[in-house]
DNA sequence: CGGCTGATGTGGACAGTGACCACATACGCT
DNA sequence: AGCGTATGTGGTCACTGTCCACATCAGCCG
C-alpha cells in the first residue's frame, strides 16, 4: 500500500472515524490518539487540524447541526413539512444517537456567536422557522421564532424521552405524538 | 487537626466533593483522583465506596432524580401543581445544570431496570403522574401516563434550549412558555 | 529546472488519569 | 481479648492529551 507522508484530506478522514466510533460504541470517550491510529497517521498530526481533542468534538456538533438543517430544507419541500420533520428528526436521532447527544450536550462550546458551532446551531433554527412558515403560512418574525422555538423543545424532548424513558414508557403508546404536538405548535394552535 | 484513617462517610463525602466540583467547573471531566485528593485521601479509597469512576457519576445522576422527584411531590401539595413544578424545576435547571445535563446524557447507564438509577427514575415519573392527577383530577392510568410523559418532554425541551438555544432565542420572549404549553398537556388540552 | 518556505506529519517526552495489586489499619462482633 | 472484614494506602501499569524539536513534502518564485 502506497502510504504517502501526507494523507492528504486528514481532516476528513478523522471526523469521519470519530463519527464511525461513536455509532460503534456510544458510551465513547472518543479518544484523540486512537482516532489518529484508526486513520493510519502518527499520535500528532491531528494537532495540525484541530487545536486540540475538543476541537475534534466542535467540529462534529457543527456537522451535527449542519445535517439536521439539511432535514429541516428537505422537510419545507414536502406537503407536510412538520410531519416530514418530525419523522427525519426521529430517524435520524435513532440512527446518530450518540452525536445528538454530543449536540445536546455543548451547552458549554459555542458560547462565542462567532464560533462554527454557534453559526451552524443558527442555520439550524433559520430553518425550523422556515419549515414552521410552509406549515403555517406568513407569519409575523415573532411568531414564527416562538413556534419554531416550540417545535424545537418538543423534538429535544420526546427524543430525549424516547432515549431514557421512564420504564412504564416503553410499553407501547406511551411517548407522546411528537408529530401532532408540533404541529399544533406551528399552527398556533 | 485529627485526620483518622477511616473517614467515616467516604461515600456522602465523595458524592458532595464531586457535586461542588460540577457546580464551580461545569465543563468537568470530574477526575476521581482529584475528588480523593479534594476530600482528603487516597487516589484509591473511593474504589471502597464505588465500582469505579462511573459509579461516581451513576449515583449522581440518581440523586439528581431523587431531587427531582422531592421537586415533584413538593409541587403536589400546592394549589397550582404544573405551575409550581415547572418554576421549581427551572430553578433546579439554573442552579444545577451540569448535573441535569448529567441525568440527560446518561442514555447508557441504567439500561438494567434494577439500577439504582433506573429505580431512581421510575419513582421520578411516577411522582410527576401524581402531579398531573392533582392539576387535572381523575384519569386512566393510561392517560395520566400519557400527559405525565409530555409534560417531562416539555420539560426537558425548554430546558435544553433555554441552556444552548439559538441566538435569536435568547431574546427575550421567544422561549416557549413552558408554563402553559405543560399545564395544557396535563389537562388534556 | 532548482531551491526555498510553509504546511503537514513524526518521534520523543511529560504530567495526569483510571484501574488493579498486595499490604496496612481499624472497626465491630463474639 | 481476639479475630474477621470493611476500609484506606502505596506502588504500578497502560493509556491519554498536549507540547517540543525535527523530518518530509508541496507548491511557488526565480
Amino acid at each position: 500500500m502506497t502510504r504517502r507522508y501526507h494523507h492528504g484530506s486528514l481532516r476528513t478522514a478523522l471526523i469521519a472515524a470519530a463519527r464511525e466510533k461513536l455509532r460503534l460504541s456510544p458510551a465513547a470517550p472518543l479518544s484523540l490518539r486512537e482516532l489518529a491510529r484508526e486513520v493510519g497517521v502518527s499520535t500528532n498530526a491531528p494537532y495540525r487540524h484541530f487545536p486540540g481533542k475538543d476541537g475534534v468534538e466542535v467540529a462534529l456538533v457543527a456537522e451535527g447541526y449542519r445535517e439536521l438543517t439539511r432535514l429541516a430544507e428537505a422537510a419545507t419541500a414536502t406537503r407536510r413539512p412538520i410531519r416530514s420533520l418530525v419523522s427525519a428528526f426521529a430517524h435520524f436521532a435513532a440512527t446518530e444517537a450518540p452525536l445528538l447527544r454530543l449536540v445536546n450536550a455543548e451547552s458549554f462550546t459555542g458560547r462565542d456567536p462567532a464560533s462554527e458551532v454557534a453559526l451552524a446551531r443558527d442555520e439550524w433554527f433559520a430553518a425550523l422557522v422556515v419549515v414552521v412558515e410552509a406549515e403555517a403560512g406568513e407569519l409575523t418574525a415573532h411568531q414564527s421564532y416562538r413556534r419554531a422555538a416550540g417545535v424545537w423543545a418538543i423534538l429535544l424532548g420526546v427524543t430525549a424521552l424516547r432515549t431514557h424513558g421512564a420504564r412504564g414508557l416503553l410499553v407501547e403508546g406511551l411517548i407522546p405524538d411528537a408529530e401532532s404536538l408540533a404541529r399544533s405548535i406551528a399552527r398556533g394552535g
